[in-house]
RNA sequence: GGCGCGAUAGCAAAGCGGUUAUGCACUGGAUUGCAAAUCCACGUAGGCCGGUUCGACUCCGGCUCGCGCCUCCA
C-alpha cells in the first residue's frame, strides 16, 4: 500500500517517499484576497485536502501550509476603486475564502501564513540572493538573474532561449535579461510599502512563498501543490529563489498541479466573463455536490463544470445518503481508514473516479445484504466518506436541504392534508397537493410507514 | 514560433495488449391508487489512416480536431 503521485518536474508518476516519515510537509498556493473566489480556485483546495487526508492515514504527522496573498497590485487597485482600506479588503476576503472552503468540507490547513506578516523573511532572502550573486539591484528594483542559474526552466520544461524567442515579453530597461523577474519593487508614497535596503517598496509575486515555506516548513519539503497555471512563471521562479537563496537544496521533492475547471469547454477567464463564484454556486448546490463534481475527474485532467455534471453529482450523493438512511439503525465500530474501499484508488495518484466507482459498488447490493454485510457496508461508507470529505451531513439534513422551519411546517401541513385525502380515497386532491409541493421543489415519497419528503 | 495535454457509448469518466469499468440519463418490467424511491433487465464505446501482434481502445508512426502555458491567472 504505497502512495504514488505524479511529479510535474519529472513528468511521471513516482512512489512517494517522505523526507521525514515523522513529519510530512506540504505547501499549497492559496488565493490573492481581493475578491470572492471562483470554483477554479476551489479545485486545488479540494484536491490537496484529499491528499492531506490520505497522507494523514499513512503518516503520523502531516504539516500542511496554505498561504494567503495579501500584498498585490490587484488588491491595491480594488482599494483605489472602492476607497476601502487594503487591510479591510484582505481581512474580509480571507474570511470569506475560509467560509467558502469550509463549505466544501476542506479541512483548515495547519498553517495559514499571510504575506504581510513575513516581510523580514522576504527581505532576508533577497539579501541572500544578492550576496550569492543571483540577484542585482537596478533602479530601486531587485531582480533575479535567471542566467545565474544553470537549470532555470527545469520545472516547466522550457529553456530560456525558447521561452523568449517567440514570446510576448515586454522587456523593462532595468532588466539585464528579458527573463529576469522582480524580487522587490519600489512603492509610490500612496502605495503600501516597507522599508528595505533598496528603499521603501514591496515584494514581487513569487517571493512570499519561498520565504514562508522556508520559515514554516524548512528548506526542503515533500510536496508543493497548486493549479497548473502556476507552473510557469510562479513555481519556476519560486524554485529558483529558494534553491539559489541557500545551498542548492532540492527545495521540493514532488510538484503537483491540478488541471483547470472549465465552463462550456473553456478555461474560466475575465475576458470571457465565465467565472463561477463558489458562493454563488453554493446558493444552488450543496457544498458536497460541488466537491463531488470536482472529484468526479482525476485531478490532473480538466473538469467541465456544467449543469449535467453537477446534477449527476447530486444524484449520486442522493443515492449514497439514501443508503446511509437505510443503515441508520446499524451500529458500527469505526473502520480503519486504510481498509476503506476507496483507499487503494486514492493511493494511485488520487484516482478519484476509481474511488467513486468503488463506493458505488459498495452500496450496490445493499438490499440483499445480511446484518453482517450491512454493518460492514456502513462502516466502509463512513470511512470512505471521511477520506473523500463526503457524507458530513445526516441523511435527514441532506434531504431537507436548505428548507427552513416555516417551510417545513407548511410542507408537513400539506402532507397531513394529503394523508386525509388519501384515506378518503380523494386521489384528485392528493395529486393536487403533490403537484403543489412539487412546485415548491419538494418531492414526496409514500411508503408503508407514511410519507416522507425531500428537496429536489 | 517554443513547450505540453487531450480525443472513450446521450452526458460524465477510469483501468487495461485478450474477461461487464463505473456513475448519471434513457427504455422495458416488478412494485405503487398514481407517483417517488427501490429491485430486475438493457449499451462490443474508444477521432481518422497505417504499423507491430495470434489478438489493440490500450503499444508505435502519421493525420485531423480541441485545449493550455510561454512574466504576476487555481
Amino acid at each position: 500500500m504505497k502512495l504514488t503521485v505524479y511529479n510535474t518536474k519529472t513528468r511521471q508518476k513516482e512512489a512517494f517517499e517522505p523526507i521525514d516519515a515523522e513529519n510530512v510537509r506540504m505547501y499549497v498556493c492559496g488565493p490573492t484576497v481581493y475578491n470572492r473566489v471562483h470554483i477554479g480556485n476551489a479545485r486545488p483546495v479540494v484536491v490537496f485536502d484529499l491528499l492531506y487526508r490520505v497522507l494523514n492515514v499513512l503518516y503520523p504527522k502531516v504539516t500542511y501550509a496554505r498561504n494567503i496573498t495579501d500584498i498585490d497590485d490587484k488588491i491595491m487597485n480594488t482599494s483605489r476603486e472602492t476607497g476601502e482600506s487594503i487591510e479591510s479588503i484582505t481581512t474580509r476576503y480571507a474570511d470569506a475564502y475560509a467560509d467558502d472552503m469550509a463549505q466544501l468540507n476542506a479541512k483548515t490547513p495547519d498553517i495559514i501564513p499571510f504575506a504581510t506578516q513575513h516581510l523580514p523573511e522576504m527581505i532576508d532572502l533577497v539579501e541572500r540572493l544578492i550576496a550569492r550573486g543571483h540577484a542585482y539591484e537596478s533602479e530601486q528594483h531587485v531582480l533575479f538573474d535567471v542566467r545565474s542559474m544553470a537549470n532555470y526552466g527545469e520545472l516547466s520544461n522550457r529553456s530560456l532561449d525558447d521561452m523568449l524567442a517567440g514570446a510576448r515579453v515586454e522587456v523593462a530597461d532595468y532588466k539585464r535579461d528579458a527573463g529576469d523577474f522582480v524580487l522587490w519593487k519600489p512603492s509610490a508614497d500612496d502605495e503600501p510599502g516597507w522599508d528595505s535596503p533598496w528603499g521603501r517598496g514591496r515584494p514581487g509575486w513569487h517571493l512570499e512563498c519561498s520565504a514562508m515555506i522556508e520559515k514554516h516548513l524548512g528548506k526542503h519539503i515533500d510536496i508543493h501543490g497548486g493549479g497548473r497555471d502556476l507552473i510557469f512563471p510562479h513555481h519556476e521562479n519560486e524554485l529558483a529563489q529558494s534553491c539559489c537563496g541557500s545551498d542548492d537544496t532540492p527545495f521540493v521533492n514532488y510538484w503537483m498541479h491540478n488541471g483547470y475547471v472549465n465552463i462550456d469547454g473553456e478555461k474560466m477567464s475575465k475576458s470571457l466573463g465565465n467565472f463561477r463564484m463558489v458562493n454563488e454556486l453554493l446558493t444552488e448546490w450543496h457544498g458536497e455536490v460541488l466537491r463531488y463534481a470536482l472529484l468526479s475527474a482525476q485531478y490532473r485532467s480538466e473538469v467541465n463544470f456544467s449543469f449535467d455534471v453537477l446534477s449527476s453529482a447530486k444524484q449520486s450523493l442522493d443515492s449514497f445518503y439514501r443508503a446511509l438512511e437505510q443503515l441508520q439503525d446499524v451500529v458500527t465500530e469505526p473502520m480503519p481508514l486504510e481498509q476503506a474501499s476507496v483507499f487503494a484508488a486514492l493511493l494511485d495518484d488520487l484516482n478519484t473516479p476509481n474511488a467513486l466507482a468503488a463506493l458505488h459498488q459498495l452500496v450496490k447490493n445493499l438490499a440483499k445484504a445480511d446484518e453482517a454485510d450491512r454493518k460492514r457496508i456502513k462502516s466502509d461508507l463512513i470511512a470512505s466518506g471521511e477520506l473523500l470529505g463526503l457524507f458530513e451531513e445526516t441523511p435527514s439534513d441532506w434531504f431537507k436541504g436548505n428548507t427552513d422551519d416555516d417551510q417545513t411546517a407548511k410542507i408537513d401541513a400539506l402532507i397531513a392534508e394529503r394523508a386525509q385525502a388519501k384515506a378518503d380515497k380523494n386521489w384528485a386532491r392528493a395529486d393536487e397537493i403533490r403537484d403543489e409541493l412539487a412546485s415548491l421543489d419538494i418531492i414526496i415519497e409514500d411508503s408503508a410507514s407514511g410519507t416522507t419528503w425531500r428537496k429536489a
